[in-house]
DNA sequence: TCATTTATGTTTGTATACAAATAAAATGGC
DNA sequence: GCCATTTTATTTGTATACAAACATAAATGA
């Protein structure tokens, strides 16, 4: 009784991982101001929304309370955002975008374009509409 | 002058995030012995090689020279690896896996097929087969 | 109102992930 | 054989990622 061969990477979440780091590089080479992915998925949160409580920037970002804490004090930082407690709910920190980061917009979401047209370059405009329409399936 | 929409939850980069989070999810509900994915990985690659040098491991796995590091420490700890040093080479570290690694080996195989097969459960057989084409077009 | 529950945020601990610097050993070209 | 280069491994530092425990504040219901 021989089991199935099992060929790690031939594995959609080995695959998924590697296409992950060859799309990390391509992000690094081109993002503005040395953000990171979760960094700037942040700060164009942030700038949709123009206020959110960190906890709520958490959820629509798809990061923990823990990951999402250490993202927003790195870029309170660097003066990309600003924090502060709300008085009408004392449990929360309301972050903003600093006017720095407001001038920064316009870049930032067209590196974010670039970004994703870089990563799925190998494939063809049929198979790119495809390939998310796949991907967004396999998200819940 | 309007800049194009930038929709973060509709680019490749933030669909791969979640999409990786589900998987995680999955694999940690499936997985024997509590692995994690780049145990598992490292597992089954010295499974399949026998005996590999701690720097090859992390290339056929994908991981850094300092990630594959921390990743055979660990599975060392738990003494589902040896490591020896290389008598003809030796600036190599030798990874092995324990006799008991290999009474899992079949066990490990079975769990990260069905990890697989839960990860893909959204799409049909045919859109399976065209997600993981497109996959591996997008990791190199 | 008051006790229970829920929501928000912080802290700690573990595990990747990777850049960069370092050290030691092997290899290649001459 | 010798030196420059390459390869292997380690160490340090930064940044996610998430579980779990904790504290505080708000909401809810009897």
């Amino acid at each position: 009784m021989v089991s199935k061969a099992y060929i790690l990477d031939e594995q959609v979440g080995f695959l998924m991982r590697i296409a992950g780091q060859r799309h990390s590089v391509i992000f690094q080479q081109h993002v503005p101001l040395d953000l990171t992915p979760p960094q700037f998925s942040v700060l164009i949160k942030v700038l949709e929304l123009g206020s959110c409580s960190q906890n709520e920037l958490g959820r629509r970002t798809a990061m923990d309370v823990a990951t999402i804490k250490g993202v927003v004090d790195r870029l309170r930082t660097r003066k990309l955002v600003t924090v502060r407690s709300d008085l009408k709910d004392k449990r929360r920190s309301v972050v903003e975008p600093t006017e720095e980061t407001k001038s920064y917009a316009d870049l930032l979401k067209q590196a974010g374009l670039l970004i994703s047209d870089l990563t799925l370059d190998p494939l063809t405009t049929t198979e790119r509409d495809l390939f998310l329409k796949l991907l967004k399936k396999l998200c819940s």
